[in-house]
DNA sequence: CAAAGGTCGTTGCGTAGTCAACTATTCCCG
DNA sequence: CGGGAATAGTTGACTACGCAACGACCTTTG
C-alpha cells in the first residue's frame, strides 16, 4: 500500500467545502430550530419519519433505520419526546419484544407549527444558493452514494 | 408568513440523500479511521489543520474556526491530544492570552501513518462513486453555501 | 417440542460536544 | 495614561450518542 492515490485540487476542495458546509449547516439549522421551536434537528427528523409512517407509528428499529442513527439513539430520543408528550410508547401485538413509537397530537402540532420555519432555513441556507442543476447533481451523487453505503458493493473477488 | 414555500419532489429527495449520505460516511470514516488508526475523525482533522499551518502550529481560537468547531470543543480536543502526546500548547510570545497548539513530531507521525487508509476510503466511499461533473457540481455548491454561512448576508433593512 | 441461536428494545458506561460564566489580558478612546 | 469594552482560553453543567452487554422473546432445526 504504497501507492496511495492522493486526492488532486478539485477533490479537496470538494471534499473540504462539503465538510465545512454540513457543519455550519446542520449548526444553523439546530439553532433555527431551537430558538424557534425549541426542537432540536434531530428530533425534528425523527417526528418527520414518523409524520409519514402509515398510523404515524414506526417500531423502534424501523425508527433507527429512517433516522440513520442507532437503536440506543432511538430509545433515548423517543425517551425524551415521550416525556415531553410528542410520541407515545405502544406495544405491538404480533410481536412480544416489540415497541411502536407513535406520534401524538401535541407532536403532530409541534411539527407543523415548526415546519415552515425550517423549510425557509433549509431554503435559505442550502436551496437558494443551489442552482437547478447544482440540486439534481447533489441529489444524484449523495442518493448513490447512501446506496453504497447501506448496503456495500460485494467484495473484490480479484486475488 | 403563511405562504411557506415547501420543497419539491427533487429538493426533498436531494435534501434527505445528502442527509442520509451524510450521517453515514462520517460514521464510516470514523470506524475506518479508529479501527485501522485509532483516531477519532474530528482528531484527524485537527491534526491536518494543524499539519497544513505555518510552523505546525495554530492559535486556539484559528483552531476552532478552522474545523468549524468550537473555542471549548478545541480546548479539550487539544487537551486529549496533548495527553497522547500528539499535539502540545506553546504559550503565545506578542500576546500573554494566547496559546497555540503545535504539532509534535508523534502527532506528526500519526497523521502520516493515518493518511493512506483515510483517503482510500473518502475514495471508496465518495469520489468513487461520483461523476467528474459532479465533483465539481458539489464544490462548486457547498463552497457556497459555506462561504455564506459563515459571513451571513447583510440583515434585512426593511421595516 | 425442546434447545440453540438470532433479534428487539433497553441500559451502563464512557466519550464528545455545546453554552454560559469566569479570569486574565489586550484594545480603544477620551 | 486610565477605565470600560472586547477577546483568549478554560471550565462546569448538561445533553447527546455510540458500543457492548443483558433479558425477553421469536425462529429455526433436529
Amino acid at each position: 500500500m504504497t501507492d496511495t492515490r492522493w486526492l488532486d485540487a478539485e477533490e479537496q476542495g470538494a471534499w473540504r467545502a462539503y465538510l465545512d458546509a454540513t457543519r455550519l449547516l446542520i449548526r444553523a439549522l439546530d439553532q433555527q430550530l431551537q430558538s424557534d421551536a425549541e426542537v432540536s434537528f434531530t428530533d425534528y427528523e425523527l417526528l418527520v419519519k414518523l409524520s409519514e409512517a402509515p398510523g404515524q407509528r414506526l417500531r423502534m428499529r424501523d425508527l433507527a433505520d429512517a433516522t440513520m442513527s442507532t437503536r440506543s439513539g432511538v430509545t433515548r430520543a423517543v425517551t425524551r419526546l415521550e416525556q415531553i408528550g410528542w410520541v407515545r410508547r405502544v406495544e405491538c401485538e404480533d410481536d412480544r419484544r416489540g415497541t411502536h413509537a407513535e406520534l401524538t397530537p401535541a407532536g403532530a402540532a409541534k411539527l407543523a407549527a415548526a415546519a415552515p420555519g425550517h423549510v425557509a432555513a433549509v431554503r435559505a441556507h442550502l436551496f437558494d444558493q443551489l442552482t437547478p442543476a447544482q440540486v439534481g447533481q447533489v441529489g444524484a451523487a449523495f442518493g448513490r452514494v447512501a446506496a453504497v453505503l447501506q448496503r456495500p458493493p460485494a467484495r473484490d473477488r480479484a486475488g
